[in-house]
DNA sequence: AAACAGAATGATAACGTTATCAAAATTTTG
DNA sequence: CAAAATTTTGATAACGTTATCATTCTGTTT
């Protein structure tokens, strides 16, 4: 406000400059390509432009051309180690475009999600990627601008998504611990959306069933999905520290995420019980801290920047494309990184 | 594109609905405290728009009124854990404020930094927050855009600062050691900006003449830093993986960031070398990693959260301040973190 | 040198909102 | 009940850019 901001130049100060009219110096300087204009005067504009130190106002040409050039991301909590990556490989592939992007934090919150979505209509943000915050957001305020999904739940199937295979990638490990010679597994899901962690249950019996195995009940674990990485910690730790005290132990942990594994490492390292010598534990994400815990984490990574870079080519996609295709979906598969928090399952007799 | 907006609704659309002038229509939805109108006709006017679903274009607005409502940060890399709390406390600020935030990320190039300035003219930011990707960035372009930095640099003296007291920090991570009997002791910092190091390991010398202690040259460690958290993890973790080889080994290793503590917790664990019993090791920032490492990470923890809220803080105060008031510094004061990889220096004959 | 084609330039109208001022409607006052 | 005071409305001009069309300036051809 104070600022005594002598008024930035406009094309009518350079034209004043040079002495040609603005429409000249608007199509030297609009940045346009196949303009026609005699290169003599294309210089001098150009040079007049400089002396006046002229910068275009991006606000009056977005509002003359009818559009933000801004796509907007739409994620619960940018401190989730999950979403930095993503939205690094967003930002890549927009910026590649020519698009700015304005990030939004909703801290799960559905109403300020829903404040969000309207704030994207009246800034006329040409695109969106959202990670809902429930399963039931609600998308209607957008009904006229492109988005995309962040998400591989059967709920939001009419909308275009992209997501990570986690199906696959969960079987991938109870697949790998079952050939590492694992009978006894655990089944340890935090409850971000309530329904998440019934077809991760759903799917430990199946794998079960298909062995001939029985599922002991009490090996199917759920942890509150706090509002922050450390809550997360915080309940999965509490969990675990009485889980753990059990004389029957499994001999291998699967969680459906990282951070719940890493508090069953630092459990299972207080408790003394050896990882992976006596209890094999897996995560899923392929968060960072993974790589620096003790022992390194084995896990079910997604490729998080992978993510960011598909949904925003998707979005990119649907922009262009017209209204009436079909939902597309599409999942990116996981991948095991067999880190030591892994091992062959412990001789039934040695304990 | 090819969507069919059926032309979004203006407020001329509303005035014809209800039978008013346009300009009772904005004086109606412009959002504005204080302004006269009916009872009856406000009422009228509203449900017009909602009946012709008419959502205020910002941009037309912003444009008329000569301001963008939008704060740039520019940050080197949101992968880098330090940030994304950072950004979490800017978020809350200004969105208080009624300002959105637009991210820019620079991968630590000055050149795409020096875009990113471009960039923020022409889309006239009423401010930006800028970690700068080097000491030696250059901000003229930004001469009437009001900036706080995020940095703790005496080079930047100039301009408002808000950055964390690392002198302070590190001498309450040293003088603890100290006390805990520790009198070999090793620095390990990471060369982001060549001249960061420097004033460590001045410190480093000139506490231990304070103490009347000599410092052993080799104790001087130092890190290339990686443009990414694995890479600076890797680079950390070959340079312990020498060091922690030699025979007089000190009792305690102080690191210029958590990577690099975390890095030599690893190669510890890897080696067999007890922590905290034969070395203790702190870390400085506090990142999530150091809660779920092995044992727990202690460290000089920043409070990346209220950095963050601070220089918005700082911002929202600079923009409304006059020209030519005087660089304003601010540091935040951190905290050490006691936690399980630090503990009292190991008996000298125990060896 | 006249006639033409083609390139370069200029004048002007939008885009949707807000702010200003004048006009009309309403209420208050003598 | 008229005049004044006040509230409420309407007409209109910006904001800086781009796009359209008309115009002027080139250079080429007969």
């Amino acid at each position: 406000m104070g600022k005594s901001l002598k008024k930035r130049a406009t094309i009518v100060d350079v034209a004043k400059e040079c002495g040609v009219s603005q429409a000249t110096v608007a199509r030297v300087l609009s940045g346009q390509t196949g303009i026609r204009t005699k290169e003599s005067t294309r210089k001098r504009v150009l040079e007049a432009a400089k002396k006046v130190g002229y910068q275009r106002n991006a606000i009056a040409a977005n509002f003359r051309l009818q559009k933000s050039n801004s796509i907007a991301v739409s994620i619960a909590d940018i401190t989730n180690p999950f979403f930095p990556e993503v939205v690094k490989g967003i930002q890549e592939v927009l910026r590649e475009a020519g698009y700015s992007v304005v990030q939004l934090y909703n801290d799960w919150d559905p109403e300020v999600e829903q404040e969000h979505f309207d704030y994207m209509v009246r800034t006329c943000v040409e695109g969106a990627i959202i990670s809902p915050s429930s399963s039931t957001t609600v998308f209607d305020v957008l009904h006229s601008t492109p988005f995309v999904l962040l998400s591989n739940s059967d709920k939001f199937a009419m909308h275009d998504t992209v997501g990570n295979d986690t199906r696959s990638g969960m079987r991938l490990a109870l697949e790998r611990l079952y050939q590492l010679g694992h009978r006894r597994i655990a089944l340890f899901v935090g409850g971000s959306m309530k329904s998440g962690a019934n077809w991760r249950a759903e799917l430990f019996r199946e794998f079960h069933r298909e062995r001939g195995l029985l599922v002991e009940p009490e090996f199917i674990l759920e942890s509150d999905y706090g509002v922050s990485s450390k809550s997360s910690l915080a309940a999965a730790r509490k969990i675990m520290n009485s889980f753990l005290d059990r004389q029957d132990l499994p001999t291998a942990i699967f969680s459906s995420n990282d951070i719940l594994a890493l508090a069953t490492l630092q459990v299972a390292n207080d408790k003394g019980i050896g990882v992976p010598d006596r209890l094999s534990v897996i995560g899923m994400d392929g968060i960072f801290s993974g790589e620096v815990s003790y022992p390194p984490l084995a896990t079910v990574q997604k490729n998080r920047r992978e993510i960011g870079r598909t949904a925003a080519l998707a979005l990119l996609d649907k922009m262009k494309s017209k209204e009436g295709e079909p939902a597309r979906r599409q999942l990116l598969s996981c991948k095991l990184l067999e880190r030591r928090s892994m091992g062959p399952a412990p001789m039934a007799s040695d304990d």
